[in-house]
DNA sequence: ATAATTTATGAACTGATATTCATATAATAC
DNA sequence: GTATTATATGAATATCAGTTCATAAATTAT
């Protein structure tokens, strides 16, 4: 499927990697709709026939930058809870990466995030990689909050499962403020009271 | 500005409200760019030339909506909040009202939270109004914290105020999630950790 | 060199959608 | 009843964005 290097015609002038990152960018800033192929024109320097040659239409696009951005950004996330070490800290830690994103006001929210609003529910194949994004860091957290119970570390009584989902609705809604309010003052406060009052 | 019954002309034939009322589902429901005149005349019965006369362009009949949206919805939450009686329990009855949201998957999360992603920041009419909703609950609920630490029925020693922005994040963030997943089960979960974990 | 193949792009096309124009309709004031 | 004013709507317009077409350019294989 993938064309081989070293096979017949005219080899490809750019790299898709970082052709796709800009992708992302542009997406993560203005949304499906609000990215145009004039907008993707100039982030990425390609003309759009290339990129719908290269990529397929826009939605491929996208979704292939969805793709990315949620191995990515999960990526840290997960990364931060199964540190070794105290879990209360990696607990702390996805919440201080999440807070990272809330500051960067140039790509406000999450892409996944925002996808969620924008994309229709119908739309299958992007909502599954939003949903498979969402069920691996539920996952990552509940297996947090099990590790920080086992070391003395929680304060919550509450399961963990449920500490799980209260951590990702709380992470998502204060993105998502930060993207509203154009500051990380919310996300700031929130953070600091759920880990106050759930860990030790 | 606004015409006087009574006065020469052709009276509306119409109710402003009822209609507002069917543009403010339509634009939950679909988002603003989701929502075509096509959509909005079905839903209201009415003409899009005349939607236009008596609202002004899409865009000032979506302000009117939000606005209809966030008083209504805003309501709601404050006046669960700031209910005589227990504060622990007019809090929980807050995010019971947030769950009933949840779960109604015809109008899948919130339409002030959907704009906040959907509008661009840089719109400064419609940011004000959810910038200003989003006030009013923190608001409430810091108020409703405060209530609660003088009735002895906080189990958290956070600030109100950090609470009260935990709460509001919290929320949106599961309103969130249940419009993604077609579900209030993260919801459900979620709240129950918060609350159990926060109140006596 | 020539043919074959893949990649790049200028330009036209198509579809959708918000808006506007022109005109008809229904009420009040005199 | 006539003029005036507000409201309603069929139809045309204009714009914008994604897609597609036709053609050029750059490389490999023989």
């Amino acid at each position: 499927m993938e064309p081989r290097h070293s096979s017949p015609g005219r080899p490809r002038s750019f790299d898709r990697g970082s052709v796709l990152d800009a992708a992302v960018d542009a997406f993560h800033a203005n949304g499906l709709a609000g990215t145009t192929y004039d907008t993707l024109e100039r982030v990425t320097g390609l003309r759009r026939q290339s990129l719908v040659y290269a990529f397929g239409d826009k939605r491929a696009l996208f979704e292939a930058a969805l793709n990315r951005y949620a191995d990515r950004r999960i990526g840290n996330l997960v990364a931060c809870l199964s540190a070794a070490g105290s879990p209360a800290e990696a607990i702390r830690a996805a919440f201080d990466s999440w807070l990272d994103d809330a500051r960067d006001t140039a790509h406000p929210g999450c892409l996944l995030v925002n996808s969620a609003v924008e994309v229709d529910r119908s739309d299958g194949s992007l909502t599954a990689i939003v949903d498979a994004a969402t069920e691996r860091l539920l996952a990552a957290f509940e297996a947090a909050f099990v590790r920080a119970d086992g070391a003395g570390e929680l304060r919550s009584t509450a399961r963990p499962a449920d500490l799980a989902r209260l951590a990702v609705s709380l992470g998502d809604g204060a993105l998502l403020h930060a993207r509203r309010s154009g500051s990380a003052k919310l996300a700031e406060a929130g953070f600091r009271a759920f880990l106050a009052t759930t860990l030790r």
